[in-house]
DNA sequence: TATTATACATAGCAATTCTAGGTATGTCAA
DNA sequence: TTGACATACCTAGAATTGCTATGTATAATA
């Protein structure tokens, strides 16, 4: 039985990723590897249709062009709302991992530093 | 439309509060929210099909035993293939924690300490 | 006596990610 | 030139997981 990676808050990373400049799908998912030390390796069956959501719910924007290569890219852009759902959701990603990790603090069976 | 809570981790959690004792099912709830300051209001929807999957996989055994009020408790003891698990899942989540906040990290977005 | 807290349990819904498949072009080595 | 691999996009359906909603029952308390 193959494990499941499950990579959680894909939402939260994808708006991240865009903060600092637009990308296109197959960029985010190399440069979510490569800034994630190799932890996340993003299936392209997550990353499109959360795209999708995000533009249809306007925190991104979408348009082609043309790469180097002659190839056609699809860039997203992060809209001023989505900035403001980053922050949101990186709020609430800070409160959620102090939370946990209070929880393991307090195991006699952790040796948590 | 509510908002989804979506207590992830939930295993991990539940292993860790039974590292420091034995515990039953109501008590974790409450115990779980002090610990998290309130952040983590787990649902007996969520716990207890949780409870009965570490016992069937041997991370926990359960017993029964009567409370001082005279009502039945079911507490669950952490076995040392539960310990083992509790500190499998925590390297893993201090893996994935640390994956997201690198990410987040080199988001110019975000004002991150 | 009615409400709230305690205490356990499960069926089915909803959300999310993955698997698995499809389409197509560019590059490079054999 | 052909075959493999990387690039680049997409979606349907499966699997997982937590939640909603509900049920049962007892003890405490207003």
């Amino acid at each position: 039985m193959k494990k499941k990676q499950n990579i959680e808050h894909t939402q939260l990373l994808v708006l991240s990723l865009l903060s600092g400049e637009d990308m296109y799908g197959y960029q985010m998912i190399v440069e979510l590897a490569r800034r994630s030390d190799h932890t996340f390796e993003m299936k392209e069956g997550t990353l499109y249709p959360v795209l999708h959501g995000l533009e249809k719910n306007g925190y991104v924007e979408a348009y082609q062009q043309e790469a180097p290569t002659g190839r056609m890219r699809k860039y997203y852009h992060l809209t001023r709302k989505g900035g403001a759902m980053l922050r949101t959701e990186a709020e609430a990603w800070q409160s959620y991992a102090g939370a946990v990790n209070a929880v393991l603090r307090s195991s006699p069976g952790l040796n948590m530093a």
